[in-house]
DNA sequence: AAAGGCTTACGAACACTGTTTGTACAACAA
DNA sequence: TTGTTGTACAAACAGTGTTCGTAAGCCTTT
C-alpha cells in the first residue's frame, strides 16, 4: 500500500514540536478537536479552545497562525481515517466509489468540517493531498487519461464536499429538522395562494421531496455515480 | 413563457410594502444590494446597511427577520436576470445547460451570493422556486421519469452552487489571486521535501493543475456534462 | 556562572458582529 | 378624541478575531 503510512508535518505549520511550556500544538488540536465533537464548528472559536486549556486566546498564536489554519487542521485531522486502497485495475470503480463515500462520512462524522472543505480554495494538507493522489491513482488505473482525470478528479471531490456540507446543515441538531420542517411548510403554503396552474411541475415532484429526506443520504451516492458514468461516456474534452 | 413574470411576495416576508415613514423594505434592499455588489457579502451587515440608511441596526428588525433572511433576499435579487425557457422537447438538454450556465453566472456576477445559495437548505423565495420548476419541466421533456428528474435537479444544483461558490472564492479581490499562488507554492514545496517517491500521481498531474488556472471556468460546464452523460446512461435507481 | 536573546504566556484593548429591549413618536382606527 | 399599532432609535449584551505591550521562562553564548 502505498502512502498510507502518516507524512511527516509540512514546513509552514510554525510550532509542531516547540512548546516549552503549558502549551503546545497537540494540546490545542485536542481542546479544538474535542470541542468540535461536541459544539460544532461555529463554537470551535479561538477563545472557547483557549478557555478549554485555561489560557488566553492571544496565546494561541504562538503555535498557529490564524483561525482558518486551525479549522484547517482539524479538517486534517478528521481525514485521519480515510485509508487509500492500491489501485486494482479490475475493481478500480468500485474502490474509486468506496474512497469517495468514506471521505463524505468523515466529514459529516465531524460537524462542521464539511465547511472548513468548502471553504478551502485549495487543501494543501497532508491527508488531502494524499487522497487526491489516491483518487488520481484509481482513475489512471481506470484508463481515464491524466488531462480527464484531473478534472474529474476535481469535480468529483466538490460534488462530494458540497454534499457533505448539505448533508451536515440537516443532520447536525434536532433544531434543524424543525427548520426543515417550516421550509417545506413554506413551500405548500405559498402554492397555495399562487394561482393553481403556476409551478406545476415542483407542485407534482413535491411529495417526492419530501419523502426524500429518508432517500437523500443515497443522493449523495447517486450524484457520485452520475459524474462517473458521464465520465466514462463523455466525449474527451482534449480531442473536442 | 410560463412563470417568466414575477410572482407575488410570499406570506412570510412581513413588511412588504409596511413602511410608513423613513424606510421601507425596498429601501432597505437597494442599499443591501448595492453593498454587497460594492464591498461584498461579508461587509453587507446590519450595521452597515442602516448605517448607509442613516438609522440603527435595530430598525432593520420591522422589516426583516434576521439577517439570514436579508442575505436570502439579495439571493433572489441576484437571480432576476435568470429567464426560465419554455421547454422544447428536441433542444431539452442544450436549453437545460443554458439555463443552469445562466444561473451559476447569477450566482458569481454578486460576489457572495453563492455563499447564500450554499447555506440555504432548501431555497423557498420565488425565484428559486421557479427556476427548480424550470429544470423540472426540461427534465421531463427529455423523457426523465420524474422520480429521476427530482434526484438529478438536486444534484445539478448542488453542483452548480458549489462551482459558483468555489469560482467567487478566487475571483473576488486580487487578494485571492495571491492566496492561490502561495497555494501551490506551499504543495510544491511540500513536494521537495517528501521522498521523491510519494505522491507520484499528483506529482505528475501538479503542471495541467496550475495550467488549469485559465481553464477552470470550463470545469463548471464539464461537470455539469459528466452530470446530464451520467443521468442518461444510468440504471434507474427505482428499480434497482 | 553570568548575560543576552528568543519565544511563550497573558491580559488588555480595538473594532467589530447579531440581536433584544425600552422608550419615544407618528399614523391609523374607533 | 382616545387608543392601538407598529416604526424609529439608542443603548446594552454577549460575543468574535486579532494585535500589542509586558512579564517570565528557557536556551545558547560569552
Amino acid at each position: 500500500m502505498t502512502d498510507r503510512d502518516s507524512l511527516p508535518p509540512p514546513p509552514w505549520v510554525r510550532g509542531a514540536n516547540r512548546g516549552r511550556r503549558n502549551l503546545s500544538l497537540n494540546a490545542i488540536m485536542d481542546s479544538a478537536m474535542r470541542i468540535l465533537e461536541t459544539e460544532g464548528l461555529e463554537a470551535t472559536t479561538m477563545r472557547r479552545v483557549a478557555q478549554d486549556l485555561g489560557t488566553g486566546a492571544g496565546s494561541l498564536y504562538a503555535y498557529v497562525q490564524n483561525k482558518a489554519e486551525l479549522h484547517e487542521l482539524l479538517l486534517d485531522a478528521a481525514m485521519a481515517t480515510i485509508d487509500i486502497p492500491e489501485p486494482d485495475p479490475a475493481r478500480w470503480r468500485e474502490q474509486l466509489m468506496d474512497l469517495l463515500l468514506d471521505t463524505a462520512h468523515a466529514l459529516i462524522a465531524k460537524p462542521g468540517v464539511a465547511r472548513v472543505a468548502l471553504d478551502t480554495v485549495i487543501p494543501t494538507t497532508p491527508r488531502a493531498l494524499q487522497l487526491m493522489d489516491g483518487v488520481l491513482a484509481l482513475l489512471h488505473a481506470g484508463g481515464i487519461p491524466p488531462r480527464d482525470a484531473m478534472a474529474a478528479a476535481d469535480a468529483l471531490s466538490l460534488h462530494l464536499t458540497a454534499a457533505a456540507y448539505e448533508m451536515s446543515l440537516t443532520t447536525d441538531p434536532a433544531a434543524t429538522a424543525r427548520e426543515l420542517q417550516r421550509r417545506t411548510s413554506q413551500i405548500t403554503q405559498y402554492l397555495d395562494i399562487l394561482p393553481p396552474d403556476r409551478l406545476p411541475r415542483l407542485r407534482a415532484s413535491l411529495t417526492l421531496f419530501t419523502d426524500g429526506e429518508d432517500a437523500q443520504p443515497d443522493g449523495l451516492r447517486l450524484g457520485l455515480e452520475m459524474l462517473l458514468n458521464g465520465l466514462l461516456t463523455r466525449v474527451r474534452p482534449a480531442q473536442q
